[in-house]
DNA sequence: CGCACACTTGAGTAATGTCAAAGAGTGTGG
DNA sequence: CCACACTCTTTGACATTACTCAAGTGTGCG
């Protein structure tokens, strides 16, 4: 049931940098540009940044970093879905955060990542190294203002997931994942969309700090209720959307 | 029991302005640059800095901003404690950070505030009108570059906090708080620290997603098993910080 | 076709929340 | 200075949500 979701091979890149002249980069043809970070680049910025830029893919599961370990590349996700989370000694997972399409990963880093990183979809990535990103950063007040901005936009999420993770009820935490996911820009903005679920229920409870059962149970009886259509297991319908958007705002 | 703390008057101030040629600024005796932001900038950008602040106290209690108000005003606290909390519709409140000395709330400041802020104790903070300040932002990249840091450790002490949100228990929340104020800069970095509870039980439980009543359970218990002592209260000595640390870090 | 894996459902439990009352510290007014 | 009132904290008894353990169901893949 987890989805390959694979991707078309870009050979084809290679070709294209050489016919227009420039050193071949994963940035000539990268789908994502427009809605990542590094389309608030002027030219020049632009093109150092694709001369140090390299492409990686991922298989889904797979672990692109850990927590504690040097901080040596910065990603951006071109496509497929990640998963930031911290654990504890005993095994016990909390996923700060999904990644999609045109999400960068590397803002808080320091020396070390201060979370792990794993693929939960296959996953393609462009990657910069750390130095020379850093480097490039110091000369670009453009660069650094659009990644300051993305840090501001990160602690605002973190904040508002606080709430969720202190104050909601199981039914309120899922409802609110279940319609922050339909409000992502790639999901259709219909009045009953359908979300695509990338992630298992235990993400899915690592993620609202619950457990899968509850996870499972809680939405098995938004489905009794009629607020959702499971159409499979990895794909909701959410058949009453402002219903669902009261319960996870905690409406009385 | 909840102690004023009250502050030295300030009046001098004005004069030692006047004395040294310059314009009146709260910046020429504040205690906490050493420690704040602003010590990051340059004589001619402090001065900028400077000539934009006033100074403003608040009492225990107070609102200082309101989530959704029009963000016209960046604040730093000069002394005391400030909560940062979000609320649900029915009342349900997460605190996500309380802020000290030299702190700084107005980084993920977008048009509107995104949490709301109150004074835990007496307060006084220096502000900056919005606009002014943004100009500053705009011209001095040792300012920028400052503020993003402060951003991004934010981003880690979100995520952090998540991870004991949504993972901890309560007997692993209450002793995360505590060793964690212990570690506080302000606080002695003895084997037995004692810290102080500036906040009360009720704002305890809502920074650590549990009820006033269990937080003073876990306390008691902490006291009974010998790992705290209650010396009032609000002031705690740390009877075996080690213990409370293995404990806090989730260890088996 | 059947194994493997993820998900669902059920039954019982435990941690934490709720409701209620008593205790302790602080400030006020007689 | 003491008594009272107020608030915050602590403690107790009970309720409830969500967790744990366990069995069963469904779906995809070899």
């Amino acid at each position: 049931m987890r989805e390959p979701k694979l991707h078309q091979p870009r050979n084809i890149d290679t070709l294209l940098g050489h016919r227009t002249g420039r050193t071949a980069s994963p940035c000539d043809t990268c789908d994502v540009r427009s809605i990542s970070f590094c389309d608030a680049l002027e030219d020049q910025e632009f093109s150092r940044l694709s001369a140090i830029v390299s492409s990686r893919p991922f298989e889904g599961r797979q672990t692109i970093v850990q927590e504690g370990d040097p901080a040596e590349w910065l990603f951006n996700v071109v496509s497929g879905t990640v998963k930031l989370y911290r654990t504890l000694p005993d095994g016990r997972t909390q996923i700060v955060g999904f990644l999609g399409e045109g999400d960068f990963m590397g803002i808080p880093a320091a020396t070390e990542y201060a979370v792990s990183a794993e693929a939960v979809t296959p996953v393609e990535t462009c990657l910069f190294p750390r130095r020379a990103f850093d480097r490039l950063l110091a000369d670009s007040p453009t660069l650094e203002r659009r990644l300051f901005e993305l840090a501001r936009n990160e602690v605002v999420a973190a904040r508002d997931h606080m709430l969720l993770l202190g104050r909601k009820t199981a039914r309120e935490k899922v409802a609110s994942f279940l319609t922050a996911l339909a409000a992502r820009p790639q999901c259709a903005h219909t009045p009953t969309p359908c979300v695509d679920l990338p992630m298992t229920r235990t993400e899915i409870a690592d993620y609202l700090g619950l457990t899968i059962e509850t996870v499972s149970r809680t939405i098995s009886r938004f489905r009794d209720e009629g607020l959702v259509v499971l159409q499979t297991s990895d794909r909701v319908l959410l058949a009453k959307l402002d219903a669902l958007r009261d319960i996870a705002a905690g409406a009385d």
